[in-house]
RNA sequence: GGUCCCAUCGUCCAGCGGUCUAGGACACCGCCCUUUCAAGGCGGCGACACGAGUUCGAACCUCGUUGGGACCGCCA
């Protein structure tokens, strides 16, 4: 086992925020390096000096680490191969094309380095996922009616383009394996063309399957939410998207389908990732969310929906931190996202949305005579307990010929403005007695 | 148009020549549980694109057809 360390990288252009095609390849390539105690590295490909930001840059950073995805060596934190940021690695790239043109594999054209496509040369990509694919030299680089095209390296404005770059840097780097999206397996030919020239020994490659939209086209803006930020802000937990951005062209085996970031490290293999390319199906992310949730410790829970309930304007610091996690937790599954969670459990919070929600217009005065009286014992019960409030409806409603409907859905409107909710009697316990009395009272349920 | 890639339930994955009358999960539909809704339990619906080979035997190998996709910028 001479195999050299692992070093893979992950290289966006600052051109637009971390989307899911994005870091579905960070994700891999992180799961990669991790997996085999590698080095994950940041690299900035901001060449196109039109487009590229320091602000965009900061959301993809903030992307990353959002999916829990930390790198070893990257613009911000530096390492021994940077700098990090390709507009600051221009001499390399230069040196390079200087040796090109001497050698005379490459041509100066309007200021442009261009690099002298060879003809005849077979090449055969192996694919550590695709397998072998072959394609001959003159096919790598062609124009629109398919004659053979030189492959420009340096554009006009001095700037390296990105096939050229990115076969310098990860040559300077040492990167050991390139795994990207399969939309690159068609640029691949041009890049084992350019090692070849400059006499570099290649990286391994692992292409990715896409992700693709409902309608099975890749995945883009008009597919919805493209930013992973944007499933911060619908409710998904940073678990959820990762153990489902996982599950994408890859699965653990065994059947499993819920895990942490451990987990993923621990039984990831590149050889196991599948090349069919799978739609991102919201359905799934949904359960996969819901199931984070489930396991997720409330402390934690409670800060996460926290910023949810303000957003419904209610003011969850009115309460105790222990009331708040002792309601998420009564809450359950009950709620896919946080967002669903905060609004499904706002009667905790607050007592107005549920006065928004119901006016008890629905209660005949024949009922509401039942209910005054059934509400005037049940609000004087020595002990302030669930099980001893249901034990006190049951027999109650027994005597009186009632069922238990009668009582607990009134009860539940009253004190959630919901027909659905945990059970009632929990709900009341934690509401504690004088809150239920201030509720039943506004509905004129008690006197 | 050219090059390349892909092809198991609607979707995500298992399957890697025989144990497949193809397994799990999501979604969907029933039933159970129950003060409601989730959750949970039980059950149902539902796929090897097609055609030739190879082989004693093919979802798995080969070829073709069909269907889908990606790429063909001095963008990355």
């Amino acid at each position: 086992m001479t195999e050299k360390n692992v070093r893979v990288r992950f290289a966006p252009s600052p051109t637009g925020a971390l989307h899911i095609g994005g870091a579905h390849t960070a994700l891999f390539n992180w799961l990669w390096a991790r997996r085999r105690g590698g080095a994950f590295i940041l690299r900035v490909e901001d060449t196109d000096a039109e487009r590229s930001t320091a602000e965009y840059e900061d959301t993809i950073m903030d992307g990353l680490k959002w999916l829990g995805l930390d790198w070893d060596e990257g613009p911000d934190v530096g390492g021994a191969f940077g700098p990090y940021r390709q507009s600051e690695r221009m001499d390399l790239y230069r040196k390079y094309a200087e040796q090109l043109l001497d050698e005379g594999k490459a041509y100066r054209e309007d200021g442009a380095v261009i690099f002298r496509t060879p003809v005849g040369v077979s090449l055969v990509i192996e694919d550590e996922i695709y397998g072998d694919i072959k394609i001959q030299s003159e096919k790598a680089s062609v124009n629109q009616d398919g004659s053979v095209k030189d492959i420009v390296i340096i554009k006009r404005d001095g700037m390296p383009t990105y096939n050229y770059a990115v076969v310098v840097d990860d040559h300077a780097m040492d990167i050991s394996w390139v795994i990207r999206g399969e939309d690159h397996i068609s640029n691949t030919p041009k890049q084992m063309l350019l090692y070849r020239a400059l006499g570099w020994e290649m990286p391994r490659f692992a292409h990715l399957p896409m992700i693709l939209g409902k309608d099975k086209k890749k995945l883009s803006k008009r597919h919805g939410a493209t930013s992973v930020f944007e499933y911060n802000d619908m409710g998904y937990l940073p678990d959820s998207v990762f153990n489902f951005l996982a599950l994408l062209g890859w699965s653990p085996g065994g059947g499993i389908e819920i895990f942490d970031r451990d987990e993923a490290v621990r039984s990831f293999e590149l050889s196991k990732v599948i090349k069919k390319p799978a739609v991102f199906d919201m359905d799934k992310l949904n359960y996969v969310n819901q199931e984070h949730l489930k396991t997720m410790d409330p402390v934690l829970k409670k800060r996460i929906v926290e910023p949810f309930w303000r957003e419904l304007g209610l003011k969850p610091e009115r309460h105790a931190d222990q009331y708040l996690m002792d309601a998420l937790t009564l809450m359950g599954a009950r709620g896919r996202t946080t967002k669903e969670l905060a609004e499904f459990s706002d009667y905790f919070v607050d007592f107005s949305p549920v006065k928004e929600r119901y006016d008890a217009s629905d209660i005949t005065p024949e009922q509401r005579g039942t209910l005054k009286k059934f509400f005037a014992a049940f609000m004087s019960m020595p002990e302030w307990e669930s099980g001893s409030m249901e034990a006190f409806a049951r027999n109650w409603c027994e005597a009186n010929g009632a069922s238990l409907k009668e009582v607990a859905l009134p009860l539940r409107w009253a004190l959630t403005g919901r027909k659905v909710s945990p059970g009632v009697f929990e709900v009341a316990q934690l509401l504690g007695r004088d809150e239920c009395g201030t509720r039943l009272k506004h509905f004129d349920f008690v006197d």
